[in-house]
DNA sequence: AGTACGTCCTGATCGC
DNA sequence: TGCGATCAGGACGTAC
């Protein structure tokens, strides 16, 4: 599902897929719910004519900036986009089609229907910079927050203390750190999050990379199935490091694989 | 203030 | 083989 490196995938293959200038001229819906303060027919009114001057991403939304002013995208859980001709067939899952004045559809696609798009309030802005930006360190959560009983993997979660990451490369960042998810992070040495910090910056850049090879190969289907993850995310399967079995428990209401020989309590 | 949990949503997968 | 039940979770609102 999309976290920060597929959002960050997804902005540069809207830019070199030649976004910006196209002119928005019309727009369809089939899940007028998504909208968050704003209709098709109110953003018609706004973005009718505009030009698209950048995109940018901001946590794990996009920022489309037009001439008249901006909106976000949020792809939610299954959310992916194209741009795409008019002749192309629409995809069965096709939720939201932005139609520009050259023949050419920004087409979002979203089966379980948890993307949308926003207008007007822009998203909470985190405590901490982004974690693919060089500056990036979790010790700059401060002291009130790093004196915490909440667990270390609820923490890499929260949307309102660091900005993009999810549920995939948090396990995975927490499996290459060796620490276990349910540690509070008052626990947490600062070596240990000085580790931390590191693999999760290096396992977002892997995935990217990644994604930088493919981008455009094909268009058909999302990309971020392809992710190469080192952690297993099977219950019992062996753990790729040591061989043990696969732990699976809840934190947040979100499934966590932990391996308790590489991530002891 | 900090934390936990219900809600949305439907394709894919599981189990009988 | 088929079909109903269950699972997946990002972000927000509500509740404790």
């Amino acid at each position: 599902m999309p976290e920060l490196p597929e959002v960050e995938n997804t902005k540069r293959y809207l830019i070199e897929s030649g976004i910006v200038g196209l002119q928005f001229e019309s727009v369809w819906t089939d899940s007028p719910t998504k909208w968050m303060g704003i209709t098709e027919e109110a953003f018609l009114s706004v973005f009718r004519d505009a030009k698209v001057v950048m995109v940018e991403r901001v946590a794990k939304y996009l920022v489309i900036q037009t001439e008249n002013g901006d909106f976000l995208l949020h792809l939610g859980m299954t959310g992916w986009l194209r741009i795409q001709n008019v002749d192309n067939p629409a995809h069965k899952f096709a939720r939201h089609v932005f139609h520009f004045n050259d023949s050419r559809e920004l087409r979002f696609m979203d089966s379980r229907k948890f993307g949308k798009i926003i207008y007007g309030e822009p998203p909470k802005v985190s405590v901490l910079c982004d974690p693919l930006a060089e500056g990036f360190a979790l010790e700059d959560l401060g002291l009130s927050v790093l004196s915490r009983k909440r667990s270390i993997k609820s923490i890499l979660m929260d949307q309102s203390l660091i900005p993009g990451l999810g549920n995939l490369y948090t396990d995975e960042s927490l499996f290459q750190a060796g620490i276990n998810p349910f540690t509070p992070i008052y626990k947490l040495s600062v070596g240990q999050l000085d580790l931390l910090t590191e693999k999760i910056k290096t396992s977002l850049i892997r995935s990217l990379d990644e994604y930088d090879l493919v981008r455009g190969v094909d268009d058909s289907e999302p990309y971020f199935s392809m992710t190469p993850w080192d952690i297993q995310r099977k219950e019992n399967d062996p753990c790729s490091k040591c061989g043990a079995l696969m732990q699976f428990s809840r934190i947040n209401a979100r499934g966590t694989y932990y391996c308790l020989e590489c991530q002891p309590m």
